[in-house]
DNA sequence: ACCGCACGCTACTCGCCGGTAGGCTTTCAA
DNA sequence: TTGAAAGCCTACCGGCGAGTAGCGTGCGGT
């Protein structure tokens, strides 16, 4: 039980970090006021995080798991390449929106990231794009996809995908369901699979 | 003359400066960094610009208006909407991509400009959004593309190229012009234009 | 009831960096 | 030749914020 009560405050200090490096940028935030936010003191949030920076990685790298995760399972699913790309495509942007804010701050942030911090999230970035445009190569093969550059295409999809974390409102117009769903269908149209539009 | 050598002055201080911002981010370069790297010293920068945010701004705000104009002159173009919208992704990446770090530096640095550059550059993307968008409703009201969200699509068509800041790398395997050319294509695909693959 | 320990606070240090004051040098006009 | 002004430098200030030392306090065990 100790250890669970470690693991909230843990993740209270984390969760008013987001929000804080979210508004106000990395450098923009003092410890201070995550701390007062907390209505706590400094040396409290010492005592859970080696620094500043060990917290911005602690928001970045579990983020960016859960979206290699995302591909990764979708990848591994039984079915046609248009369908595992669907689901990879849905399942990403579902993280993108749901961690809007983690999002945002890795890639406003990278440059603040220790070299070792940043060294582990490129490594699984690397595994999010060999992994996407391998799904695209499967489609390749099987005839479903048209595409001449599966590298390229990853990184257009890729990028299309991420940008939400710009964009998107939660509670605006779309849900995330709403929008994913449509990412789905825009990626698998730029993958050449004819797509019928259901407005 | 003078003027001359004024304005020759200041752009090789901003050229400095992008090169360390981009590298180091904007926080974590320092005046006299950018002062020793031109082999001058910082007041010489304050005879030239105001203070650290007006470098920023100064970078970003003539990119962003770039990438307006490319838009822009291609909606204003002759021709179908097909035809415009290849225009505009092709000057529009072109952009994105000549213009590289400061487009990075706009998104990662976005937080530390000045209420008042920030509202600026903030009403010229709002006007690339609705150009990008009246053209993808040009063409569905033309029966050229086949789109049931058009706002939706030209956000994720802004972002697959936007996107390119972060992966494209000068003297790589794809040059500008090539990228620009696949980038059009997979944005036509997205309209639900039929196009060939050159492969 | 007492002891010890875990925990978080108060109160500091210290280095860094944006910004500035004032002087020196060079250039040009008269 | 000299007066003046432009331009850049040296030398400084002041604030801010990351990180730390050491104290007080209250809780759990005995």
């Amino acid at each position: 039980m100790r250890d669970e009560i470690l693991a909230y405050k843990r993740e209270r200090i984390l969760e008013e970090a987001v929000k804080l490096f979210y508004e106000r940028g990395f450098t923009g935030t003092t410890l201070d006021d995550i701390a007062s936010e907390l209505g706590v003191t400094k040396p409290f949030i010492y005592t859970h995080f080696r620094g500043k920076v060990e917290l911005l990685a602690a928001l970045c790298k579990p983020t960016i798991e859960l979206s290699l995760d995302a591909v990764t399972a979708a990848a591994a699913q039984p079915g046609s390449p248009t369908e595992k790309l669907r689901l990879a495509i849905v399942g990403f942007t579902k993280v993108v929106l749901q961690r809007q804010p983690y999002i945002a701050i890795y890639f406003r942030e990278e440059k603040n990231l220790s070299p070792e911090a940043l060294a582990e999230i490129t490594t699984l970035r690397k595994a999010f794009d060999h992994v996407l445009s391998g799904l695209l190569r499967d489609g390749i093969a099987a005839g479903e996809f048209e595409i001449d550059d599966h590298s390229l295409a990853a990184l257009a999809l890729g990028g299309m995908i991420s940008w939400a974390y710009t964009w998107y409102r939660p509670g605006g117009r779309l849900n995330i369901e709403d929008t994913a769903s449509h990412m789905a269908d825009l990626a698998l149209r730029m993958a050449g699979v004819r797509v019928a539009i259901p407005a």
